[in-house]
DNA sequence: CGATGGATGAACT
DNA sequence: GTTCATCCATCGT
């Protein structure tokens, strides 16, 4: 049950509506016969219009493509040397998505270890950011498009086991525009969430 | 074809 | 609190 992935219409809606009921779901990576698990303790919304920090206002380039299609799809995008993980939502055409910011460590904690460099000792500092979390799970340019909501992908979302919190809405992190949103969404007093940046 | 600039992370003071 | 290594898609020439 709590490996069932997430189906499509979870996420063909509102973004920040995806963004917010994506906490304590859980991301699975799929390597051979294991599974990698990890539950999404902070999440942002990135609007297809009427959003200038949205990577959608360079429209349809190669590095977008993926947000034009289907929801539920993984949208995956390299900054300064690392990977970023997005889920598409909305409808197609609609160049929507969720960044996946920060998870808790829930299976292969080993494996991640492995991934991020044996000199991290703090296991709070596996994946607790966009481009960790990325490292942690060994998910690269490889998944670009993948069906989330397959659970035979590589990667998917999951359900999840229960699991009780209070969200917390604040400003997204490192964008220089439409600071005034409240799209960023994190689970209240979750060691695992990104330390907040200052400007 | 060179320049630019990040939805970052690590290592500093 | 700060600096800086990082990569490549995108854009200007």
């Amino acid at each position: 049950m709590m490996i069932d992935p997430l189906p499509d219409d979870f996420f063909a809606r509102a973004t920040v509506e995806v963004a917010r009921d994506l906490l304590g779901k859980f991301l699975i990576r799929r390597r051979a016969a294991q599974l990698i698990i990890g539950r999404i303790v902070e999440s942002e919304a990135y609007l297809g219009s009427d959003d200038p920090a949205a990577h959608a206002v360079a429209g349809r380039t190669k590095r977008t493509q993926a947000l034009f299609e289907e929801p539920g799809k993984a949208y995956i995008f390299r900054l300064h040397g690392h990977y970023c993980l997005n889920v598409v939502t909305e409808t197609v055409g609609n160049p929507s998505g969720v960044l996946i910011r920060a998870l808790e460590p829930i299976r292969g904690i080993e494996f991640m270890r492995q991934q991020r460099g044996e000199s991290i000792t703090d296991d709070h500092l596996l994946t607790n950011g966009p481009g960790k979390l990325c490292q942690a799970l060994d998910i690269s340019m490889a998944h670009y498009g993948v069906d989330l909501t397959d659970a035979t992908s590589p990667l998917y979302l999951a359900q999840g086991e229960p699991y009780a919190f209070e969200t917390v809405a604040t400003p997204r992190i490192g964008i220089t525009k439409a600071q005034d949103r409240l799209w960023r969404f994190v689970i209240k007093n979750n060691p695992f969430v990104t330390r907040t940046r200052s400007f």
